[in-house]
RNA sequence: GUGGACGUAGCUCAGUCGGUAGAGCCCCGGAUUGUGGAUCCGGUGGUCGUGGGUUCGAGCCCCAUCGUCCACCCCA
């Protein structure tokens, strides 16, 4: 099939079909969030390429090869956000939301990244985002966690596991670099091509290699863990205290070391086994000198993201349904007299009821086949307006959902019909 | 950027030895009056991704190209 216009490479749309798992996962998420304290922030698409160059770090591929940079007519060079902190971060310094001693936050929104499109890894990508910005200690690490496996539960998602790791302060982390340089130096002749290009580039991330003849040489490489300062020391171990008291399981992983030039302390990452090769649903950790790196002044900040389409397919292949958004009522119309009043009726209802979903049938049609239309809208009932009901100033309900039968109501009556079953407002 | 697999109807796929295309689902219509779903009947829909080549003849063989998927790299 010969098509004139094709979506961009990993540019995906998301149709009706699947659109009630988003705004099911968005609300969840949200209601969580938003009842932890975390107020939502709103965050520009473009940025000036340079802040991402001096956040997420130069040497990683994220800045190298993957982002979506252009020029703007002024000569800026602008880039597409490949994440969302460093955005998050500018925002907070330039408007000043950091002379607020403590600020937890929450956005969200599409992300891109130019690479090869795979199971669980997109061009254009969506992502929930939380920066919590002004606390050094483990306490906001946890209530982050503990935020994170809420929404899990909450959602009902299945055989993800918390993997967590301490990358020490910047300090330690510089000086175990050096060792790791130093051990792999010494092994060079055993490495693969990838691991020897990033001996120098990001060492640390060698440790995360899959090639199988890598594996006996992380094993007996230095271990992060082992040379962490005493301050991350005791940061890792409160952590840990506070998951075991909130009964969180985890695993530490002391290879688990993320890509962004920026972490330090507490990393962690929720994983599974069952997306293929991207498995990682969230991942966050603590970046303590990023604001003072942008710019802002020596304050501690601590985040995660989302990844929204692995999240949804993980809760998809679970038979998640998501936020069922379909009409409760459909107005069928038969005759004339019926067509002229329908409008009226609906737009009446719809002033009494806010909350009504309600589909009008446009078109005409047959009995029949606005009946076919009523049954494909889902709504749960056909409201049924014909000259019958006309001439004796009634309403007829045909419940399409359950063994009940058809009911005639006064037209007068329909409003407690709408009030004994429409779903009360939560709130 | 690298590698492998695969491109036939909106979707999932069949298509024999090379003889110019089929099924199921979906959609639309019908099966006595104003009653959806189940069943039955009928219908719409395809330059076989695209461009070359071989051949009397190509969905099928060859080349190129584009695209999709999966994996590597990287990462949510």
């Amino acid at each position: 099939m010969a098509k004139l216009f094709q979506a961009v490479r990993g540019m995906n749309d998301a149709l009706p079909a699947d659109t009630p798992l988003w705004a099911g996962v968005e609300a969840t998420l949200r209601d969580i969030l938003v009842s932890y304290g975390y107020q939502e922030i709103r965050l520009p698409l473009v940025e000036k390429t340079e802040l991402f160059a001096r956040s997420i770090g130069t040497v990683t591929d994220i800045v190298e090869k993957e982002m979506y940079t252009f020029n703007d007519r002024n000569g800026d060079s602008l880039a597409l956000r490949p994440e969302g902190t460093a955005g998050c971060v500018r925002a907070c310094i330039e408007q000043g939301l950091l002379r607020n001693p403590m600020q937890r936050l929450w956005y969200g929104g599409p992300m891109f990244r130019h690479e090869r499109p795979q199971q669980g890894r997109y061009r254009q990508f969506h992502q929930i985002g939380v920066e919590a910005f002004g606390m050094a200690g483990p306490d906001i690490d946890a209530e982050l966690i503990c935020m994170t496996a809420r929404c899990w539960q909450r959602l009902g998602v299945q055989d993800v596991a918390l993997e967590l790791n301490s990358l020490g302060t910047r300090e330690a982390r510089a000086a175990y670099r050096e060792r790791l340089v130093g051990y792999l130096e010494s092994r060079r002749e055993d490495l693969d091509e990838d691991s020897r290009r990033r001996l120098h580039s990001n060492p640390l991330r060698v440790l995360d290699s899959k090639h199988p003849a890598m594996q006996a040489i992380i094993a007996e490489a230095p271990v992060l863990l082992d040379h962490l300062d005493l301050e991350s020391r005791q940061h890792l171990d409160r952590l840990q205290e506070f998951l075991s008291a909130v009964g969180i399981t985890y695993t530490l992983n002391t290879r688990l070391v993320r890509g962004l030039d920026y972490y330090s302390k507490t990393v962690f990452e929720w994983v599974t086994g069952r997306l293929g090769a991207q498995g990682t649903i969230c991942a966050g950790g603590r970046y303590d000198g990023l604001v003072e790196q942008l710019g802002g002044a020596e304050i501690p900040a601590v985040g995660f993201a989302i990844g929204l389409e692995r999240l949804i397919a993980l809760l998809g292949s679970d038979g998640y349904t998501g936020l069922d958004q379909s009409p409760q009522a459909y107005l069928v119309m038969v005759g004339e007299q019926a067509e002229r009043r329908g409008l009226i009726l609906a737009e009446t209802l719809r002033n009494a009821w806010p909350a009504l979903h309600l589909q009008f049938n446009c078109s005409g049609g047959s009995f029949k086949t606005q009946l076919k239309r009523a049954d494909r809208s889902r709504a749960q009932w056909a409201l049924i307006l014909g000259q019958e009901e006309i001439d004796s100033d009634t309403i007829a309900i045909k419940f399409l959902r359950e063994a009940q039968e058809q009911t005639t109501l006064p037209m007068a009556a329909l409003d407690d019909f709408l009030r004994d079953h429409l779903p009360q407002p939560t709130q």
